[in-house]
DNA sequence: GCGGCCATGTAAGTGGTTACATGATTGA
DNA sequence: TCAATCATGTAACCACTTACATGGCCGC
């Protein structure tokens, strides 16, 4: 449900076709909230059927078109009014906290694997979200130049400040799974240190 | 497909049926895989038609019966290669994020319902994890009790100490989640107060 | 006898994933 | 002429959600 609401945010800047969108998509909400070609394309067709948008086709070549949509009043409402909806939280599904939660029944070895390969996860998202800080800071993305190009000069400031806010969120969560997964590590050293038969092929118990 | 190695965690402490599972899934597991009952029963019986459980059925009074699972060999092997394999990490998609990100659209007050809605939701999830710190600190969880009794005497602290590690995690998460809002919400004073005159009904701009 | 718990589901729908499919255009 | 990129999808599948359905058992 949310995507939508992705999509009308990057409309309301001025008009895209759904491949332009595509590509505005991974280099600005993509860093919040994902979509694959395969479920742009239709839901914007969706869209417009509900009246959201409107498409226009615009000939490209001698004989290809692209459909350029823009964002209609009701689609801009829609915007505001689920800006007001309270947020549906969804129910907590972690499945590196569920593995994490089991991992005496592995070895120190597979332990660490994970653990490790959880620092490369988060590393490689807070390298993604810190660059948008980057380029926020010196206004250097072509999204957020193209809206803030659209924006009263008085309201630049508060634009920057929830982008900012956004992804100094991200950051934090980012360092906070690194962090937690180091722990992880100096336990498993610990636990393979102090005595205890650990890795005496546990996974071999039948 | 993390919600069959959730329900083979349990199963592998002892046999259930999945009324208990559906039970005791709320009270441990529950906290970082949430599942309702209505996915719990039918992918018990896709386990077992895939030889990871045997479910055996009891009578209940005279005429009732419930069906009591355990897990197979196959079942415990398919458990521990589970821990072996790479977690898939699904692409970001955070609603909490994403509305932040345009936050500067909507008005003040609506700014601060939502970052102050998100501090009570992560509220929520804290107190519910910090009292698992507790119960695990004095042993006063069913399930961690049940498995504790199978475990031997020196791998007792290891089981408990990856549980800690667990619920550590996600404690330090929805701290940091609250950090972030309050963050947010001294954000929207300090752009409320600095001249901009914001709530000057944005969501007229046509 | 009745209410609350025990016990087990089905059905319809949504949102997202993965893989596949097709063809035009542009620049080297 | 060939590869990269522009452009737009479809199809099958899966996990999960929400709502509904049914009935026996047990203790008061």
């Amino acid at each position: 449900m949310s995507l939508r609401y992705a999509l009308l945010a990057l409309l309301r800047v001025g008009p895209l076709s759904g491949y332009d969108l595509q590509k505005q998509f991974s280099l600005s909400v993509g860093h919040v909230w994902h979509a694959p070609d395969s479920q742009i394309y239709p839901e914007l067709r969706k869209m417009e059927t509900e009246g959201l948008i409107e498409g226009e086709e615009q000939p490209r070549g001698q004989r290809a078109t692209r459909r350029v949509y823009h964002v209609t009043e009701t689609g801009d409402l829609a915007f505001l009014e689920w800006l007001q909806t309270p947020l549906a939280y969804a129910r907590v599904r972690d499945p590196a906290h569920l593995r994490a939660a089991y991992l005496e029944a592995a070895t120190p070895k597979v332990a660490r694997a994970f653990l490790q390969a959880h620092i490369g996860q988060w590393e490689g998202e807070l390298a993604q979200w810190e660059g948008e800080l980057v380029r926020i800071a010196v206004v250097d993305n072509p999204m957020l130049v193209r809206r803030l190009a659209g924006t009263r000069p008085g309201d630049r400031d508060r634009t920057i400040a929830f982008k900012r806010f956004t992804y100094e969120g991200l950051v934090d969560r980012a360092r906070g799974e690194i962090a937690w997964a180091r722990r992880g590590l100096e336990l498993v050293d610990g636990l393979e240190g102090s005595g205890g038969a650990w890795a005496a092929l546990p996974a071999a118990r039948a």
